[in-house]
DNA sequence: TAGATTGTTAATCGATTAACAATC
DNA sequence: TAGATTGTTAATCGATTAACAATC
């Protein structure tokens, strides 16, 4: 058993915030007890869908594409990336973490024929929206965006940015602030 | 000259937003005009802070760690990373993308001598904790953190987390959702 | 002056937190 | 029963938006 006190001792979040957010999905816990830990893990896993497993398709095989095949962190989610694509034909037909790279030419069918429900973009700048537009077409709804750009996507489509220049810009906003 | 509105187009924003925002600054346009485009990027890069360079400190050089060091997005923001370390001797010594991977023994000691204020983690998870502590005592003040955990540190300094595996798991969580 | 557009004040909304009843 | 801890209701806070005055 633990508490919510010991679970967000680990975390940046208060044990109220913890608690109030899983009463979005139920009630979880014993009043008075706590919480049972691996009824707990059980609960988030089916809350969060790790429950089953998820292909994802990956644009971009550059450095970053291929550093994002060899990420272990997925499997923790049970998270795989299963297609991989890019335009570069020295690239085209090679294994990298036991993933071969397809011609992005077949980006599209290849999303279509696998029911691909998530991509992730990690082509130059100028190809992303392009990009973007093709595994849309082909049924994605959620998309990870590497590319420092905005993308244009329609409202049933979620895009989530990683944009690593930004984040470092923030941070040293807040990082001038100390001094003053 | 440009308008909130011509501007908004192109993000994620609504006109009224980007106003306000830009009121904490400020009073950057006129009325019934808008802005001039050219001093409007100048204030916001002094609002930003990128007049002026930041070095920035790589932790880990495994292939997250070399992608981030080929990756052309940071000159944008006038960033550089100008030091890079990992603990694989096979590694040290190299150069990857016109930079030197140091013994990450001297990492401390090189953030201390070159005043070195942000930090990127690119480390294993293991090594993620200890490594901010090193970096944090050698007087970094912000963290860009690729590890997938949940740094402690002091309430001074500053970690933006980028977990890849999350920000998959948060798209799947609202791709489910439309089915019902 | 009329039309456009900014910057700000006030209203609304949503998220966080405080207080507490429920219950183990 | 007393102590612990959950889940919830109500209060607070902050951020977004609506409305509008200022002004080019």
């Amino acid at each position: 058993m633990i508490s919510s006190d010991k679970i967000t001792q680990f975390l940046n979040v208060t044990p109220v915030q913890f608690r109030k957010d899983l009463s979005c999905f139920g009630e979880f816990g014993k009043r008075g007890v706590g919480y049972e830990v691996r009824k707990l893990i059980g609960e988030l896993e089916i809350i969060l869908g790790v429950d089953n497993a998820w292909d994802i398709a990956l644009a971009g095989a550059g450095s970053l594409g291929r550093a994002l095949l060899r990420f272990e962190g997925f499997s923790r989610f049970n998270l795989r990336i299963t297609y991989a694509f890019d335009t570069n034909p020295k690239v085209i037909g090679k294994v990298f973490s036991g993933v071969e790279i397809r011609d992005a030419r077949y980006l599209r069918k290849t999303i279509e024929k696998h029911r691909i429900k998530i991509a992730i973009i990690a082509t130059p700048p100028e190809a992303a929206q392009c990009t973007a537009e093709q595994v849309i077409k082909g049924g994605v709804k959620g998309i990870l965006n590497f590319a420092p750009l905005v993308l244009r996507v329609p409202s049933d489509v979620y895009v989530s940015n990683v944009d690593m220049a930004c984040e470092l810009e923030s941070l040293i906003f807040f990082v001038k602030q100390i001094g003053s």
